[in-house]
DNA sequence: GTGAAAGCGCTAACAA
DNA sequence: TTGTTAGCGCTTTCAC
């Protein structure tokens, strides 16, 4: 007597001539060979698939993924970044029931306290970090304890996921010192954000190995530090000739101050970002820059926290888009 | 003998001294005015907080919004928009332990199907339509009635948010003509999407209006097809002295072409596009444009799906954002 | 209006 | 390994 409603576990139990738990356990992974062999085809020719929600209730687990970021002011989560993170996790945890929300953990004291709740959350089944530092991990409470993955730094227990930013940084310091440049200034990103350290470390090595001279400007990934950066940098040393930026966004800001200033890119200045956001292409002239897989990296996180399991580091590998800005 | 975990309803019912189906109903707004004062009063002394992960499996509502975008490739997922709805509506939800997903509608048979799969979901509990249109809204199963939303047009059952981009379109045409420009072309959105037509009959109407040319070139709202529109204006209509784009995507590719053929701006030609996105301020010349909410009508949206009743129409005013190109 | 009881669909102790 | 038995925390009939 086929029944017109969505079949239970306890439909495929039946089918399956096995009892509720064995079918529980076999669907997880966790029965004998045959017992399994037996609950997989009565699901299947049920088109049985388990509520996620029942699920959630019974284990204790939670439906959503917190995209928990770090920064200064609310306003981090709605920054292009952190849209494009949350984003593709939204897309990337759809097919198992899954869904995703945002929370800044704030730089006064309450992140840890914010952190706390997450744990508590009955509605939360993982967290993934983003903007991660030190102080951050060190105060992650154990009740997120194997439910936490970071995009950027980790942590023991901790995977993290991340572009090879030192890698994307010598591949554009490579192509600016092959066309000829010499005298390049990087703008860094925020100090407390270990990750932007990465590509600044790449670029003190890259420059001492060369024989050339460290010029650091302070920036934020916004395209404002990066029209700043630029009255510094004409200022401070007016032979320079290259200005590679920590991401898209103030390289796109240098390049519409160098603009203004009336300095020839790349004749007089070359300018290399990061990231090659969509935009990258239609700057006059058109940004020279390095991938970021964003997409692919959040959704590996994402994947990695429902998983509860994932190699300790992963890096995305990052190549160099040549434009005509360097 | 207070305990130590977190309070359930069970908890309040007992402090208020009543049974618990009275406590759900209370704190569901549907009790005697004594009980629900009491049990409110538990509830807060308690520090309680309904469990959504049982709420959800008890009605059978789910706990998540899906976002169901349709377009001719999954690619639109990923595109800047959808990203910021998407993540504006995770950041909206994350107070009611609610996460977000999204799904792609495509264009061939499959969308009706897609939208029964997500009614029957108990995992979804609601939907919020992007780049809706009539055949898609007529396809909407019953299964869904109640429990949706659109951004962009709407329906009889299906509330509806969006941008005023008629009004938008006004105040930057007025922008144009006061500023003497007379022979004005518009690059347009994608012809299947209604709500991209309300800007076109803006135009149409105001060229109208006042006595001056239509001339429309199509788009996609990327920023390539704005660089193809200006070959064709340039060759069609030599005598153009604005270009006014559906957004900013295709009016930054519009400037980057402009650029390139050496027209300037906005000496020789004005360029003007929607929506204010960061980078448009860090164009050479900076946009003209007009601002476009969309954090504030994604998060209105989700929380009438969240909240089941919503005006019929709710409409965002945009403002003129004047910088140098127009 | 209220309480008792029966689920929602699943997982996880506990015995066998 | 398997089946039995309790729950997970809440909503919702159903009598009263």
């Amino acid at each position: 007597m086929p029944q017109r409603s969505v079949p239970t576990i306890e439909d495929v139990a039946r089918v399956a001539g096995v009892s509720r738990s064995t079918a529980s356990r076999a669907l997880l992974g966790g029965a004998s060979d045959l017992a399994r062999r037996r609950v997989e085809a009565a699901a299947r020719q049920l088109g049985y698939s388990p509520n996620p929600v029942a699920r959630a209730l019974a284990s204790g687990s939670g439906l959503r993924i917190v995209v928990a970021v770090h920064g200064q002011h609310a306003g981090q989560l709605d920054d292009p970044y952190t849209t494009r993170v949350v984003a593709a996790i939204a897309g990337a945890v759809a097919a198992q029931g899954v869904g995703v929300s945002s929370r800044w953990l704030p730089f006064d004291g309450t992140a840890a306290q914010v952190l706390h709740e997450l744990g508590q959350d009955r509605t939360v089944c993982g967290v993934v970090l983003v903007n991660t530092t030190e102080a951050l991990l060190a105060a992650l409470p154990r009740s997120l304890r194997g439910r936490v993955v970071s995009i950027g730094i980790g942590a023991p227990g901790v995977p993290c996921f991340d572009v090879d930013n030192a890698g994307a940084a010598h591949v554009i310091l490579r192509h600016l010192y092959a066309t000829g440049r010499r005298r390049i200034v990087m703008i860094t990103g925020p100090g407390w954000l270990p990750c932007a350290q990465r590509p600044v470390t790449a670029y003190r090595d890259f420059m001492a190995a060369a024989g050339m001279p460290v010029r650091l400007v302070g920036g934020d990934f916004s395209a404002r530090s990066g029209r700043e950066a630029v009255a510094q940098i004409l200022a401070r040393w007016p032979d320079t000739d290259a200005v590679y930026a920590i991401s898209d966004a103030p390289a796109l800001g240098a390049l519409a101050a160098l603009h203004e200033h009336g300095v020839g890119v790349p004749h007089d200045i070359a300018v290399a970002g990061f990231d090659d956001v969509p935009l990258a292409e239609f700057s006059a002239p058109a940004l020279t820059t390095a991938s970021h897989p964003v997409e692919r990296i959040a959704a590996a996180a994402a994947t990695a926290v429902l998983a509860k399991r994932s190699a300790p580091v992963t890096m995305f590998a990052s190549e160099l888009i040549r434009r005509r800005s360097a």
